[in-house]
DNA sequence: AGTTAAACCTGGTTGC
DNA sequence: TGCAACCAGGTTTAAC
């Protein structure tokens, strides 16, 4: 159930009973997304410092003798889940647990039927293998930094329709196809904006444009788009899809008409 | 450069 | 009941 949430529930889960715990061994399943990057003996003996997340990834940091002996870099894909295991030796692994992290403490045990999931060992974060693959991640959405006008400004530097720009993470991180879509709803925003955009004003164009009381085009005549606003100066009368009286209200100092019974909010 | 499609897997559900 | 087709929480990689 992997989407930001998910993984930081997770991340809060694992994070205490990590931090300090040692490596006794790591046992592999069947492959996941790419091999582990290191002989998985090689990470006993070092101890963990916790679980950091970024984005939907997960960074457990390993230690030797208090010098940094990279960190594992882990990702849910599609189907995987953690689990802590506390104490000894921990039951025998199902046929979907593809990787246990043994410690000391207990035992971290990714299960991962369809195995879109990662666990890939680098050196450090910010080297490769795991910096290139959170090098193109976007902001994290909780971040102080994303400010309004930050948001905006990157938004508006692309031309893919909204909801694939929130699923591909490059400007935001942390909303996968349920939260897109709860987030698009809780907005009111159509997921194919560009698509409503480009079929109204190409639905004007063929009209010849709208015409208030300016507007003409290069013969003297009018538009007719006007007449066929399903909001647009229409404050009072009733809305087109629902019925509710459509409502007008002053945005960025212009007027803005809408329906507020079945546009939210 | 930026957007779209294919690829990676398994399992559950739907329809014939 | 059996079996094919399709769908599912993601993201890299290759291709327009």
């Amino acid at each position: 159930m992997p989407e930001l949430p998910e993984v930081e529930v997770t991340r809060r889960g694992i994070a205490g009973p990590l931090a300090g715990a040692q490596v006794v061994a790591a046992r592999l399943g069947k492959p996941l997304r790419w091999p582990l990057g290191c002989a998985p003996a090689t990470l006993s003996g070092a101890t963990v410092g916790g679980a950091e997340r970024r984005g939907k990834y997960l960074w457990l940091p390993l230690a030797r003798e208090a010098r940094p002996a990279g960190g594992l870099l882990l990702h849910l894909g599609m189907s995987g889940s953690l689990a802590w295991l506390p104490g000894g030796a921990a039951s025998e692994p199902g046929p979907h647990d593809h990787f246990d992290l043994v410690t000391d403490r207990g035992t971290l045990r990714l299960h991962d039927p369809r195995r879109f999931g990662a666990v890939l060992w680098s050196p450090a974060l910010d080297a490769a293998p795991a910096a290139p693959l959170l090098a193109r991640l976007g902001a994290e959405p909780f971040d102080p930094a994303l400010t309004p006008a930050r948001f905006h400004a990157a938004l508006q530097r692309r031309r893919a329709p909204i909801k694939a720009v929130l699923l591909d993470g490059s400007v935001v991180v942390g909303a996968g196809n349920i939260y897109a879509c709860e987030a698009l709803f809780a907005a009111a925003i159509h997921p194919a904006l560009r698509a409503a955009l480009r079929s109204t004003l190409a639905r004007a164009l063929a009209l010849g444009g709208s015409t208030l009381r300016d507007f003409s085009d290069v013969h003297g005549g009018a538009g007719a788009f006007q007449s066929q606003a399903a909001v647009y100066g229409r404050a009072g009368q009733p809305c087109p899809r629902c019925g509710a009286a459509l409502a007008r209200r002053v945005m960025a100092q212009r007027s803005t008409y809408f329906c507020a019974a079945c546009q939210r909010r």
